[in-house]
DNA sequence: TTCTTATCTGTTAGCGATATCATAAGGATA
DNA sequence: TATCCTTATGATATCGCTAACAGATAAGAA
């Protein structure tokens, strides 16, 4: 005893083929027949109730609670070319990236949108890989994290005409638009701070800058203002670490090690300024008297530890609510009308005790 | 000039319907006709190259290169009746669940499969709705965090016989599957470590438990405990927070204004037990002496600080890991051979400097 | 050489929705 | 009552791919 029933009899002539289909799953067909309409009415019922009169929409209603009826959203996309699915790939699933998250989210959902997470472990071959895949599933649009990727992240792009919103920094030619703020300037509104507030033999403790623009960035603007002010800054000052407490204790100790006189370690995030603090506390060096610590990401942790972190307040969850208010925008209107291709939500210097 | 190129002739008859095509899509078709093979042989050289001739494989190969051809998962999915999707739906996106996510993808992306992630935000009712949009998409299996769900979510997967594995806790009549560690368990196993030191005033720092069964469990486990051993652990004892350092903070002042000679505090969560400690050496409460903080979650930051935290290490990369094995196997092989139902991967007590 | 059997490749009919056009049903106007 | 317009519903052809089957080709056995 298959599958068969739900067919009318008059095909007796040739059953040839025989396909299977999926479990017992409810068809808009079904749902039509049950409520003794056609399909259209159903679709339209389900997707703009306002367009079928209120006889047929009840009846809709009721032929879908009874058969319980969940639309296929691949059928539909592969009809309407449309998937209402927008992708966002990150480095890195944590605390500050989920921020950003919600901020997507917040704004997806409400407009019907669903959102794909990528997660590339700051691989820019990763990061092609899952555009791939998410291309493959032809996704409405697309949210990057900064603005470097590989050359074939870039063709597809382009050739595909997906419409991409780059975040987590700024440049002057986005591949499409971008919304963020501006590390390097970041980073050197806190060397300047610090290099003000008397410092003068300032280490850096920054993320690892392969594949990482922001990284890159922001040792930069450590690099540049250091340079301006005639101070030094060569790669003995610096140290690369993963974004973890560990290896900022780690990195810490091996800025003291090379420079036992350093007066300020500029750590690019919060985690590894952390790590740092908690190590100079254990090594009994005074923060900020002895070594002044900045950090950068304002992470919850920073204020609540002792001596609280100055930091770097950047506008986590705003670049992504803004990212994808851009992208709906675009997406639900029919004109290519958007408005700026690069928006600076800025950043804010906090300064709290550790400086 | 518009897109008329790719077909023969012989359609003079009646072009009545035009449809819109996706801006310049390249199809499978166009790839057959450009490699002069039909699109059956495109779809096996991709799909299984093994099965088709290394030279028809050549040509396909070469003609969906001069192409740009991104093959379309929609359709694929459509017609085979899988999308090789699985979703995973979290309570919040942060380092833990990072973790977890990452033992799901390191497990997925090997075998094929994409990982839609949704955020409940600890709302059931948000669960519902992130089920019905993935069930709406058709994945082929479903991670749930915890056991407790709202009765239409229980509904909906059964009927549509998805394969399901929650994650992060134990039952013994899951859904369908399940793999974690006994929350309950792990938090009587804490509170009697503590008993066990002398701890006999034990305050209770732990997650709002509406709508989230760890939170609930690791009371309970608090609860009975104390109870077996004797001591309070009345209402006034437990103070139920969000998992926010800051929160930690207040909720450890809130048990001290009420028991000032409370001895101990357990912390449901690594967060808070940091957040309170953070809060008692300010106010120079000498930890361990004083007061005894135990954790829960072993992250990252619990032996980064000073003290060391005393906390629970749970499985939390191998629950993802673990889960989404048990259901690729499922998926991938024909039978409906899956092993058992329940699966404790077990927790361990780590004991550190905080008691 | 002829007949099997195994291996490749091609043809065709869906998968479950939506877009498009056609038709029917009312309402307003003359 | 006839005509025109607006609005609601229905019929049908895709969307781009894969399952199922058929046909062709090659290789081995008799």
């Amino acid at each position: 005893m298959g599958i068969s029933d739900g067919d009318d009899a008059e095909k007796a002539e040739a059953p040839i083929r025989q396909r299977r289909r999926a479990g017992e799953q409810v068809r808009m067909t079904d749902v039509a027949a049950r409520a003794g309409v056609s399909v259209m009415s159903v679709s339209r019922a389900i997707r703009d109730p306002e367009r079928v009169s209120p006889k047929i929409r009840a009846r809709v209603e009721k032929a879908m609670r009874e058969t319980g009826y969940v639309p296929n959203a691949l059928a539909s996309s592969l009809a309407s070319q449309r998937t209402r699915i927008i992708a966002a790939i990150v480095p890195f699933i944590n605390a500050s990236f989920g921020d950003t998250i919600r901020g997507i989210t917040d704004v997806l959902h409400p407009s019907g949108y669903e959102l794909l997470i990528g997660e590339t472990g700051h691989s820019m071959q990763v990061e092609e890989r899952l555009t791939d895949a998410f291309l493959s599933h032809r996704v409405d649009g697309l949210l990057l994290t900064g603005h470097s990727h590989t050359q074939g992240v870039r063709e597809r792009l382009r050739n595909l005409k997906v419409p991409v919103v780059e975040t987590w920094n700024l440049t002057e030619r986005p591949m499409d638009q971008i919304v963020g703020f501006s590390n390097y300037e970041a980073a050197r509104a806190m060397t300047r701070y610090l290099i003000g507030q008397g410092r003068r033999h300032i280490g850096y403790l920054g993320g690892i800058t392969k594949d990482n623009d922001r990284a890159t960035d922001r040792e930069r603007g450590y690099i540049d203002e250091m340079t301006v002010a005639d101070l030094p800054c060569d790669r003995s000052l610096r140290s690369y670490r993963k974004l973890e407490f560990r290896h900022g204790g780690e990195g810490c100790e091996e800025l003291l090690e090379r420079h036992p006189d350093i007066d300020a370690i500029f750590a690019a995030s919060d985690m590894l300024a952390v790590g740092a603090l908690f190590r100079c506390i254990k090594r009994g060096i005074a923060v900020p008297d002895d070594i002044a610590i900045a950090g950068f990401d304002d992470s919850d942790i920073s204020s609540a530890i002792h001596p609280a972190l100055t930091t770097v307040r950047v506008p986590r969850y705003e670049m992504g609510s803004r990212a994808a208010q851009m992208l709906v925008q675009r997406l639900d209107t029919d004109e290519e009308t958007y408005g700026q291709k690069v928006v600076d939500l800025g950043f804010e210097i906090l300064i709290r005790d550790s400086t």
